[in-house]
DNA sequence: GAGGAATATAGGTAACTAACTATACGTATA
DNA sequence: TATACGTATAGTTAGTTACCTATATTCCTC
């Protein structure tokens, strides 16, 4: 019933928190400001981050991020846009918030 | 700091949680009384419940229970007791209340 | 101290994950 | 319209994980 509730399946959402890579990738995604350089389209905190930017930042070739990215957006913690040739992705702060209170209610 | 001040590393306890066995587990840990039979030697509650019960619960053999077992020790999320011949696990309560606090300030 | 019981370890296989390179796709620009 | 750019997909490889069976270890009991 919660999961179904709450769309979140916890063993996928932590299964997407069970890496550095991506528990690194929220966390800078918690302030892109501070974190990344302007981008020309796109507004950083609006909109979000592209690809290459996460996937420069971490170090890994492009498609790597991507796939991390997916997993993220798969369990719900970040959102993608897409806009022309880009694809930024951002937290989505209320399926964190919400992810956060199952928790707190359920582990 | 944060991880070492708690002792916990977060991308650990979020791949011991990634299991949707090993999140059963933990469910039945919170009832024990509820969700197993009585045991000779090693209250339920007091001691924790020992690794045959959980592996017939869960439907697996004794080895892969005690993997399981040993991957929620290893992140704090339990705690064993060894008893004579019996290996009792109990949640440990206050590592997983640590936890939920970690994850609601740095999630 | 021999036998039995509970758990742990060892070893093997199948499935999954993370990374890469190469390439395809879609959009913008020259 | 050709080219370049951002992203996605495909295919490969190496490492990890989950499970099993078999066996070792430890402890209790007779």
């Amino acid at each position: 019933m919660t999961a179904a509730a709450t769309g979140f399946d916890p063993a996928e959402v932590f299964s997407a928190l069970a890496s550095p890579r991506r528990l690194q990738i929220l966390e800078w995604l918690r302030d892109p400001v501070a974190h990344f350089p302007p981008q020309r389209d796109g507004d950083l905190v609006e909109d979000g981050v592209c690809v290459i930017f996460i996937a420069d930042k971490l170090g890994v070739a492009q498609p790597t991020a991507t796939t991390h990215l997916k997993a993220l957006a798969r369990a719900g913690l970040v959102r993608s846009k897409r806009m022309g040739q880009w694809t930024f992705y951002q937290r989505d702060e209320a399926a964190i918030s919400a992810f956060k209170r199952q928790i707190e209610s359920e582990l």
